[in-house]
DNA sequence: GTCTATAAAATGATAGAC
DNA sequence: GTCTATCATTTTATAGAC
């Protein structure tokens, strides 16, 4: 009804601008940045080519918003958790965890754009890499943190440790992105428990089935 | 000198073959399956593109058989290390992993493939889910044997730390690709010692300085 | 803010000669 | 075994109207 003759539909700029980068999460998600094309984005927003590279001036620019925010987005989330509390390094490991489990797509994405990105060319390699050592220190932290408290012994390296359990959260991230019936947190939790000296903590690799919801 | 009027070149199908492997191979581990064309792929073996065409009927053909290829070689190799020989979960890991120290082109290959090729539509999406299968599988076989012999406790679950150790080495991986800093050898034994229940073990996180050659 | 039209380049694949 | 020629698509991006 309130069309134009055309069939065009206008909408509020910013409106616009986060329904593409959703679809476009999505899309980077499954097929990666080169495996994408615009039209197929544009197509799935509904609006034309065009009209799509009127709010992102260029592909590039698209991939690196849609990161951006997400990266963004996640971090937020799990920092408010812990707003002014103190944190164990495996809460907050684990708090991470859980909130990937409830987003796959998420996931799919930093996990197929974080081994695209390894390429120089690629637009996001130096986000990427940036991404990554802020990761890496704040787990350092926290393993200090910890470390003063006595948590976990101090004869661990923390920078070791960090790289360590950032490699092992993106490594069960991809089994569990190719076999879901991975249980991604419990194999995760298991392994920071071992770091706590508690050798003997088993966990079953896949889930139990569910009770009903 | 032996050259046609053309300039054209003649080889045997087997070496021209063998060359357009290893090209190819390094081509989709930089820019992956979607980001190489077969332009380039054959700009590179010094041949036009419907050449190369004529030893691999399609792009899919030759992503197929760069993996296979690849793959087998390098399982042959570690394999053959131990063959007849008794060996226990972290030796034959370890020789996974310094095997593919000396190989980032290869490591990377797979490891831009694994990612690209979650995607179902991907032409090595069930190469890939039956070779992680095939993994986890043989060191989940390598673990019972520990457990046996005494050398693991008997509380792990074998599938579960199989699914844990492919998860860390993939991610570790990933790490070192994007930062050769990393030791990622060192962080990976330091894991398996702890899974022997060594605790204390500590690894510095960058490699020590190398001697002269 | 969105469209149509279109440019300009690249891509995977085939036909047919040598 | 390798080439030239060529096709049909697809892709990113721009120009300009509404």
């Amino acid at each position: 009804m309130a069309r134009e003759e055309t069939g065009r539909i206008r909408r509020p700029a910013a409106a616009r601008r986060e329904q593409i980068l959703a679809v476009a999460a999505d899309a980077f998600a499954i097929a990666g940045f080169r495996g994408t094309s615009l039209a197929e984005v544009a197509q799935k927003v509904g609006v034309s080519q065009p009209g799509l590279l009127h709010h992102f001036s260029s592909k590039e620019a698209l991939i690196i918003a849609v990161l951006q925010q997400r990266d963004l987005q996640d971090e937020q989330y799990v920092e408010a958790q812990f707003a002014g509390t103190e944190t164990t390094t495996r809460e907050w490991l684990m708090a991470f965890c859980r909130r990937n489990e409830t987003q796959p797509d998420l996931v799919r994405l930093f996990t197929v754009q974080a081994a695209e990105s390894l390429d120089p060319a690629h637009p996001a390699h130096d986000f990427f890499y940036q991404r990554n050592q802020r990761v890496r220190n704040r787990i350092a932290q926290l393993i200090e943190a910890d470390q003063a408290k006595g948590r976990l012994l101090s004869s661990l390296d923390p920078a070791a440790a960090a790289a360590e359990l950032v490699s092992l959260m993106n490594g069960l991230q991809l089994q569990w992105l190719r076999d879901p019936a991975i249980d991604m947190c419990g194999l995760f939790e298991a392994s920071l428990l071992r770091l706590e000296n508690h050798p003997n903590t088993v966990t079953p690799l896949v889930e139990p089935p569910q009770a009903e919801a």
